[in-house]
DNA sequence: ATAAAAAATGATAATAATTATAATACTGTG
DNA sequence: CACAGTATTATAATTATTATCATTTTTTAT
């Protein structure tokens, strides 16, 4: 748990509980969840907590580039732990967002001239290994 | 418009008058409009046009691959009439989605082992021209 | 250690996006 | 033209997100 609060000093975020239930929440459970999913299992341990506070954290977790928001096909907001750049895979059968080890050359020639590209996203869609065994 | 009731026909969906509207305008106006922008747009000639139908209208051609849905962070639902692959901008600050004619090799080296991709999307984002220029 | 100030949290309400339902209107075919 | 099938609409219901503000917690200065 030092860990975590090490990475909200750093970003001047005062440590408080329910910010580092969240974080670590995120870093255990890598599977991009989504608020309401974070809001379901912390509760358990904090009854007391509110929805509301869990978007304002990962907004802010967000705009402090320790979580990153990844946009999928069924519109609600996933947030994934792991901010360096890789790759999603979204199964359409089962919906689950995995992240992907895609080894890959992006070779950019051109059209992205006079913009500031701040980041990229590399989005993969099909249907996963269990959903093509099972259906 | 002889265009675009046969491009429904191929398809063996139904030319009617609101689709067909639909359709021409996700052609007319490439800038990825949300289905609130498509039905404010579309009322103003057919004042009577349901939201539903703009939903289920554009849910059909996308599942007929007629348009695509395109994820973003703003988390509502984009369609793209260009549904040949290209890639996306998404400026952060007026939030606009471009096409953007990036010429790109994507060399998958590894990591796809037992997915069937379907397909794949490429976004960037950051700060457009016009937006650097301003701010 | 403590009181004042600042910030975070939570309950509630409001808004926005999407989906569900069922009655009505339309289209194509015999 | 009538029938069957489909599409559209109005309405209500759900779900996701944001706004507001009183209460609680945390921080800071003494």
């Amino acid at each position: 748990m030092e860990k975590y609060t090490e990475m909200l000093k750093e970003k001047k975020i005062s440590p408080s509980v329910q910010r580092l239930k969240i974080l670590e929440y995120l870093d255990i459970n890598r599977v991009h969840p989504t608020v309401e999913e974070i809001f379901a299992a912390i509760r358990e341990e904090i009854p007391i907590l509110s929805k509301m506070t869990v978007y304002n954290t990962l907004k802010l977790f967000a705009a402090n580039g320790l979580v990153k928001s990844i946009p999928t096909s069924d519109n609600k907001g996933h947030y994934d732990y792991n901010t360096s750049p890789h790759t999603h895979f979204k199964c359409r059968q089962c919906k689950r967002v995995f992240d992907i080890d895609v080894d890959y050359d992006l070779h950019l020639k051109s059209g992205l001239e006079g913009l500031k590209v701040l980041e990229h996203n590399l989005i993969f869609e099909g249907i996963c290994q269990d959903c093509r065994r099972d259906g």
